[in-house]
DNA sequence: AGCACA
């Protein structure tokens, strides 16, 4: 079966994915580095015999998968290449805005808790991340979106004054963490750099936006190639 | 390889 026949879904599904990685992980990954092409309404990853290795990511909108599958097929994640299609059927977090959304056979039993949810009415509930990329469904801007994962970041927007010991103590509590870079006659801006690009991702969601003084977000983004 | 929504 060709993976061109299938059809264009706002759902990516992705295949060959390190079945080492803990699924909670796996997701913040696949989130930071797939937030790159739009914004994300979920990731599901299941650690079941069937499952692993496997995980869906769920955009808002099919260009933005289009583009995934594009980019980011081979992709090594977590030392394999990743495997992406457009996911066989539409996610339920989407059929559930929609409201097209039909319990499986199998959960049938459970009709009344779906009753209870359906009378909350939340027309839609993104995203279940804490620290994303997105407040209020907004993206933060940030300006990266059109840049390629890389495993250095380039930081913008710091304080003058800031030193690579102030943004070596930020950056070191991410891991795969290796070096701060700042270059004298450019003050206000930095190079960090990760053993990878799954890590400098992590770091990146984690510290956009982060203020070294009220006036000064740092701006996140990968490096230039 | 394996298309689900713990």
């Amino acid at each position: 079966m060709l993976t061109a026949d299938i059809p264009p879904n706002q759902s990516i599904y992705i295949q060959n994915i390190n079945e080492k990685i803990n699924k909670e992980e796996l997701k913040r990954s696949l989130y930071c580095l797939f937030s790159n092409f739009g914004r994300i309404l979920d990731v599901i990853a299941l650690k079941t015999p069937k499952l692993r290795g496997q995980a869906w990511v769920v955009f808002t909108e099919v260009t933005a998968a289009s583009n995934a599958v594009r980019q980011m097929q081979n992709f090594p994640f977590y030392d394999k290449p990743m495997r992406i299609q457009y996911a066989k059927s539409k996610s339920d977090c989407v059929t559930k805005a929609e409201g097209t959304f039909v319990t499986r056979e199998k959960k049938i039993k459970q009709e009344e808790k779906v009753e209870r949810k359906r009378q909350a009415g939340e027309s839609q509930q993104p995203n279940s991340y804490n620290g994303a990329a997105t407040q209020n469904g907004r993206p933060v801007p940030s300006g990266q979106d059109t840049m390629p994962p890389n495993n250095i970041l380039f930081i913008q927007n710091l304080p003058v004054e800031t030193t690579s010991m102030m943004l070596q103590l930020l950056f070191k509590q991410y891991p795969g963490f290796k070096e701060i870079r700042m270059i004298e006659a450019k003050p206000g801006i930095a190079f960090v750099e990760y053993e990878d690009d799954v890590q400098s991702s992590i770091a990146m969601e984690a510290l956009q936006g982060f203020k070294i003084t009220p006036q000064n977000p740092m701006v996140v983004s990968f490096a230039k190639k």
